[in-house]
RNA sequence: GCCGGAGUGGCGAAACGGUAGACGCAGCGGACUUAAAAUCCGCGGCCCGCGAGGGCGUGCAGGUUCGACUCCUGCCUCCGGCACCA
């Protein structure tokens, strides 16, 4: 044998699996099944190093550990593969999207090739070729026939880096989530998927999911924002129609002293008709509407508001309170106004204060009485209702608020009502490389939708990507033209594409048909195969991906296409690698931009893929962002050489030796161990029971301690055991110990109990809960005989120094803890 | 501000309420070598002590317990999410 040289095995191997199709599954057979998936990535184009690694490894050792345990696994992968990058790196290199985007894809097959990371290839999609988003094309159809996606004109946030519009999902601080660039607000009449009728069902299923991580439970039901409280219609003096409003807070209308609407709010241009200086406040209500986001959102911004002039009857009081036009009013939130109650509530009364307003106390605190003028601070969850008739006397609470809705309802001005901060996907952008919306705009029909037969509307090849405003498609005159379905006139082709998101929101059901060209997915297999049963990714999906494929997957429940609600039965979210960077001087998130990554292609080259594995899964725990250490490495590849070399001397092992037990206890005390932690994901600690395990063969070997039967058998294991984190070392031992089927197919090893017992072992005693002394004691004896060895023990007898035991408490196996004190009574 | 999560050697970390620091990196000492690399063996929390040994130690302060890194209460620091959501 020559020495370890990953060089020659793993491309060995790479191709043998490849050969093999080792990872292929015959989807008619759903016996034993388990569909675990990762998320699919965006090829785009960067290399992946070793951080990106992080996720495919692991999956590839979940993957090959349950297929060793027997479970008919299904690992497929498929490509996000409609996005922005492809679109500038056109502008920017002149290369079509297109062929952008398959390239990147060849190069990062053959990455995962070369990490030794087995998929079913046979399962592929890709989400940028007709064969996939015709089908984003027929759910969008469906979902506007069943009232589900709608247009409407909005203010919408606008990236003008990216030059289109984002969803509210994709707005971070005000933010453009991919670019970093101030989001703008705009009136655009923009295409939707109305989730929000969903947020009931997508808040409750949260409660159904015990395998998703608390944290990303938490994020979903901040995010869908639910919150109970009342709507109150307050009538406008000499006006038509009563004006709206959302509170949490109904009890507290008797104090409402103003109103306030955002300037968005469909009623602003009514109310300043009349007023003197209309112009001047519609200029103003013209600036506030355009400001970013995150200038008119942000915390330090000040409050600034006008009086339309206008006033509504507060209906508990009946008395006249002016209405007001306020920048911290959000259009989209609730009604878009609100009652404005100083006196109870902080943002109240700081634009109270600033402005003059009144502020008129419901909940008036015990012994600070007629401080209403002075209140410095709201009044929060204390005090007594005073002057409200019926009401005086009662408590902030919960049932005094019911008190209050039933009281409304019961008068006709108000009524008990849900809201959810929650808003409907805005799905429209206005970008070239994505899903076509598959309708047309008729003269004299309006929006049609472009018949199913049609499908799917394709993405011209040719277009002019020049980074110009607009949106590309809409200048591809020959893509623009198209017929009306109902008329047969003329029709402009709609030139918006869909978000990506939409792509990823049901990838995981075509992975079960993908070559399937007459239906979106075959119902039957889905029911079998899904929901997928570990889905593995990043916690940046916490709330988008995550949120819009449960929504989309109630939708397909409910068109009676898949028996589920819920995708995913268990996520994982792996932690992300950090490293220093140079370019920041700090320990950041191993990227590109940051310019702290490494790339594996050296790192396979000098060492090995089974090397950077088997360091990558050691770092740290799976769900802990962990640091890269570049030094740290070799320790990998050590623990790796030495293996290799323990397998060739293993046969010089004599015939018998002495210590055979003590190397099969450890032998089956680490089959267990291994096994429990593959369960809980701690391939970390898989990695360093393994090495334990090594150390002590190679000791045993090196010492002639063991027996070569023993020895063989503990290598084997540990060949076995350590396979799906080094496969191709793995499987190069394997058979060259003489086994003919592949490491895959091979039986988990199992554990012997009664391999794991032992006659004699030693014990810890503490006196008083110190540890004074380890005594050797028979497994078999019980208390008193331990106890009386442990008295006979000189240490122990020194640390008793003469006091009397009160108490004995013995671990089996583990401890006697002697105590001196009596229990105080 | 609200909601999560985390603080353990020089570093990455481990520890069903039961011997704190397994495993590894870096370091130090030794073997092999003309030498170096590679490899192998040994040491390694802090303090006192020549030593045997003893004391202290898991962010801080308390509590529960025979026994607490682990459970409870209060605080500090860091990280993440949300944030004028009425």
């Amino acid at each position: 044998m020559n020495g370890y040289d990953p060089k020659a095995i793993e491309p060995k191997w790479q191709e043998r699996w490849d050969r093999q199709r080792a990872a292929e599954v015959d989807l008619r057979n759903d016996k034993n099944k388990y569909y675990m998936l990762m998320m699919f990535p965006y090829p785009s184009g960067d290399r992946l190093h070793v951080g990106h690694g992080r996720n495919y490894i692991l999956g590839d050792a979940l993957y090959r550990y349950l297929r060793m345990r027997g479970r008919r696994a299904l690992n497929p992968m498929g490509w996000d593969a409609f996005g922005l990058p492809a679109e500038n790196a056109a502008i920017q290199r002149g290369v079509h999207p297109r062929d952008w985007t398959l390239d990147n894809i060849r190069v990062m097959k053959t990455q995962f090739r070369r990490w030794g990371i087995l998929y079913d290839w046979s399962k592929e999609i890709t989400s940028c070729l007709p064969e996939y988003y015709r089908w984003n094309q027929w759910l969008f159809l469906r979902m506007l026939e069943q009232g589900l996606a709608y247009k409407k004109k909005a203010p919408v946030n606008w990236c003008p880096n990216d030059r289109t519009v984002l969803a509210n999902e994709q707005v971070l601080e005000g933010r453009c989530e991919r670019c970093g660039a101030a989001v703008e607000q705009r009136d655009l009449e923009q295409w939707f998927l109305r989730i929000t009728s969903y947020a009931d069902r997508l808040l409750a299923g949260l409660d159904d999911l015990p395998g998703w991580p608390e944290k990303v439970k938490v994020m979903q039901r901040n995010w869908i924002g639910r919150s109970e409280g009342a709507e109150i219609d307050f009538a406008i003096v000499g006006a038509e129609g009563p004006l709206t409003v959302f509170t949490t807070r109904p009890d507290t209308v008797h104090g409402a002293t103003f109103l306030v609407l955002a300037p968005e709010h469909p009623r602003v241009v009514e109310l300043l008709a009349t007023h003197p200086e209309r112009a001047s406040i519609e200029a103003w209500v013209d600036r506030i509407r355009s400001t970013p986001r995150i200038e008119r959102e942000g915390e330090g911004t000040p409050k600034e508001g006008r009086d339309t002039g206008a006033r509504a009857l507060n209906p508990a009081t009946g008395e006249e309170i002016p209405i007001w036009i306020a920048n911290y009013v959000l259009p989209d939130y609730g009604s878009g106004a609100i009652m404005a109650v100083p006196a109870h509530d902080g943002r109240d009364l700081a634009f109270a204060r600033q402005e003059g307003l009144p502020v008129r106390l419901v909940y008036h605190p015990e012994g600070r009485d007629g401080e209403a003028t002075a209140l410095a601070e709201p009044i929060l969850g204390e005090g007594v209702i005073r002057g409200c008739g019926d009401f005086d006397g009662a408590t902030d609470g919960p049932e005094t608020i019911r008190r209050f809705i039933a009281w409304l309802e019961e008068r006709g001005s108000g009524r008990g009502k849900v809201t959810y901060r929650l808003r409907d996907w805005l799905i429209s952008r206005q970008r070239y490389w994505g899903t076509p919306i598959p309708v047309v705009y008729c003269e004299s029909c309006g929006i049609q939708s472009v018949a199913a037969t049609e499908l799917p509307v394709e993405l011209p090849y040719d277009v002019e990507l020049s980074g110009r405003e607009g949106n590309p498609l809409s200048r591809a005159s020959a893509f623009v033209a198209a017929r009306c379905p109902r008329c047969g006139g003329e029709a402009r082709r709609e030139t918006d594409t869909m978000d990506t998101f939409v792509d990823s929101s049901w990838y995981y059901l075509r992975y079960l048909s993908p070559k399937d060209g007459g239906r979106v997915f075959d119902s039957q297999l889905a029911n079998r195969w899904a929901p997928v049963d570990q889905y593995i990714g990043g916690i940046e999906h916490a709330i988008l991906h995550l949120l819009y494929a449960r929504f989309v997957c109630r939708v397909l429940h409910d068109f009676g296409l898949v028996e589920f609600e819920e995708p995913f039965a268990n996520l994982f979210n792996q932690g992300m690698i950090t490293r220093f960077s140079e370019k920041t001087g700090r320990i950041e998130k191993m990227s590109k931009s940051r310019g702290n990554t490494v790339s594996p292609d050296a790192l396979i080259e000098e060492m090995g893929a089974d090397t950077e594995r088997v360091y990558t899964l050691f770092l740290g725990p799976p769900e802990d962002e962990v640091e890269w250490n570049d030094e740290a490495v070799s320790g990998a590849h050590r623990f790796l050489q030495r293996l290799w070399r323990v397998a060739e001397r293993v046969g010089s092992a004599p015939p018998t030796a002495p210590a055979d037990a003590a190397l099969e206890r450890l032998r089956h005390a680490t089959i267990q161990r291994v096994t429990r932690d593959f369960e809980r994901f701690k391939f970390n600690t898989v990695v360093a029971a393994l090495m334990e395990l090594l150390n002590a063969l190679t000791r045993a070997v090196e010492e002639k301690t063991a027996s070569r039967l023993c020895c063989e058998a503990t290598l084997d294991t540990l060949v076995q055991l350590l396979h799906p984190i080094a496969p191709h070392l793995t499987e190069e031992l394997w058979e060259r110990r003489g086994h003919v089927e592949s490491l895959l197919d091979s039986d988990w090893p199992v554990a012997d109990e009664a391999k794991l017992k032992r006659d004699r072992l030693t014990l810890v005693i503490q006196v008083d809960g110190k540890l004074r002394d380890r005594i050797e004691v028979d497994a078999a004896w019980g208390e008193r005989e331990v106890r009386a060895a442990a008295l006979g023990s000189v240490k122990v007898r020194e640390h008793l120094g003469g006091r009397e035991v009160a108490k004995a408490v013995l671990v089996p196996g583990r401890l006697m803890n002697l105590v001196t004190r009596r229990e105080v009574s």
